[in-house]
DNA sequence: GGCATCCATATACAACTATCGATTGAACCA
DNA sequence: TGGTTCAATCGATAGTTGTATATGGATGCC
């Protein structure tokens, strides 16, 4: 990924100098930056982490109700984990009858996996 | 990888219908989870996303105070972003004479990146 | 209708985070 | 020695996050 950010090169100062000269940089790519550190904020925490890995393993959709046992909080603090994943556009939810299928959107991740690579 | 994760019967379901497909356990334990959650959370912050974009594509020592201009907060809170990073083990630094000089430890992020793809 | 189940939202609170200005300390130079 | 420059730390404050309990809405079963 190329960076919008520039160095000023490192030059050789006199006493009294200033170190570096203050540099702009244009907010092309910034918005580049928050949509991926929104996603690894999302994915920052163990049990959302976690989430992620069922969810992927499963290549389905899982229900709501399976997952709460599998982690050491309560339905509601799960449903906080999975509505902030949502918000992410990491997961996507649907609702059949009594009950909520989540699962991952795996294109998500790939802006994320793309700069780290 | 085996998880620690154990899931619970369920015995208070109504009789009938079943709620759920088998469930898949997650495929990393709580301490791996732990640390790759640590890391997505440290490039959970856009500054601190840039500052490694930054010393990453210049494949090199970078001064701080060449880093301080290109964004627009004080010096302490650069130097605060960079010690998360270095509490991560994302970054690392080496001080010689007034400079100090900031570097990036691509093994860190090799983890995280593994369990992306 | 009456009741249990499943999930989401609301509220509250402790813990953590980001940010700043001021300060400190270290290293350099004259 | 004293002044300058750079980076880290300190203290304070505003904002955010993780978690729990409580509540509500929707669905399905009797």
């Amino acid at each position: 990924m190329p960076s919008d950010l520039e160095l000023t090169p490192k030059t050789k100062r006199a006493a009294g100098e200033r170190c570096c000269e203050p540099v702009v940089y244009p907010d092309v790519d910034r918005a580049h930056a928050l949509r991926i550190a929104d996603v690894a904020k999302a994915i920052g925490d163990p049990i959302r982490l976690q989430l992620i890995d069922v969810l992927r393993n499963h290549a389905g959709e899982v229900c709501v109700c399976e997952l709460v046992p599998l982690f050491d909080v309560s339905q509601p603090t799960l449903s906080h984990h999975l509505g902030k994943l949502r918000d992410a556009g990491i997961v996507d939810s649907e609702r059949r009858g009594l009950w909520a299928y989540y699962y991952v959107r795996t294109d998500a991740l790939k802006e994320l996996s793309q700069w780290l690579s």
